[in-house]
DNA sequence: CTTGACAGTGAACGAGCGTTCACCTATACT
DNA sequence: AGTATAGGTGAACGCTCGTTCACTGTCAAG
């Protein structure tokens, strides 16, 4: 892929992530600045020969999967590679990465440090998907005993409690009810 | 929003999510099982009403900004409302929320634990922007004497080195170099 | 039963889309 | 000079999209 083509691809991403659709022939003709459709035509075969987009059944465009993906390196020790514009092996797309089931996910956000062993610190943000039962050591969301709460979630020899990840705290033992809400899928920290 | 509308939604929002466009009056015939484009069109008339949807300019039909997207619900100690299908306040789009300059983001794989007194744990993924100047405090991926590594960027009384989070390792000063390649913007971790 | 509102059918239509063809330059190669 | 080749213009053409209209069946209210 040349730097001409790699223009029309941003300019095309662009248009895509704040239109939400990808544009017509008509469109890309002013965005690319050309006079006739059919200049933007033979640029889009191009492209689609490079794999940058696709049409499908109907013929429409359709952004390549690579639209909104950021390049994924490998390891922090490993550095940068030489050249980071490079075609690169792996690219993530972050919703997808990070949700799983998606009408059952929600952001929450942490507040105390009753979890900070296991390195989740007060203000982190946590995705959690919505759940009623979990495993011996899983980080849930619970209610027990009508108050809401994030910790450890331990189940051994048919008895349950929650365990916080921080010395200064004790075991949650419920005294009527203890339920889970969701349990934790992710931790999110912004700087 | 009615129990119908909904489900007419999540086909579309489910449409969407694979084909990475809206789909067709033709295409929602069929998804919802009508025999006329016109039940189509009036269904799609009350979605415009309700604000699921929406038009540009070319009379398209496009996502409103909902779509992909995951409640957010304040804090964990507040705990899920009452009706969590309710109308939300807030809603986030991840990709917008972590990723602030489009191509200058990178994901990487932490290895060590030397920023562990940052709460960044060996396996977590960083979201880096490429970048060649920091400040004081900053954590950064650099490359000192020809290594890669994460650590804090110091600068005091011009001088400038690396500091781990971790008392077990050393301050790095550097004998020949120091590059910035980039600031660290956000720490992810999966469950 | 009559009436009106609502939901869906089926057919027709104009508009804009993507495609295609003929043509017009430059630039590079023989 | 002669000639391909690439990159662009401008107009024409079908096709499919979204829209619209007249019509049908169903259900509830008067």
């Amino acid at each position: 892929m040349d730097r001409e083509q790699k223009q029309y691809k941003i300019k095309i991403e662009n248009f895509y992530s704040q239109n939400k659709r990808m544009p017509t022939y008509t469109e890309m003709l002013r965005l690319f600045g050309f006079k006739s459709k059919n200049a933007v035509s033979k640029i889009v075969d191009k492209m689609m020969e490079a794999g940058v987009v696709a049409k499908d059944h109907l013929g429409r465009l359709v952004p390549n999967e690579s639209f909104g993906e950021i390049p994924k390196l490998g390891f922090v020790t490993a550095g940068f590679p030489a050249n980071v514009e490079e075609e690169l092996a792996d690219t993530v797309k972050l919703d997808d990465f990070l949700v799983g089931k998606k009408n059952f996910t929600y952001m929450l956000e942490v507040d105390g440090d009753s979890m900070i062993d296991a390195h989740i610190e007060d203000g982190d943000m946590v995705l959690v998907e919505k759940c009623t039962v979990a495993e011996d050591m899983q980080i849930v969301i619970a209610e027990v005993d009508g108050e809401f709460t994030m910790k450890y979630f331990r189940k051994k020899g048919g008895k349950v409690w929650l365990e916080p990840a921080n010395k200064k705290y004790k075991p949650i033992y419920p005294e009527h009810s203890l339920n889970i809400i969701a349990v934790l899928k992710a931790v999110i920290r912004k700087y």
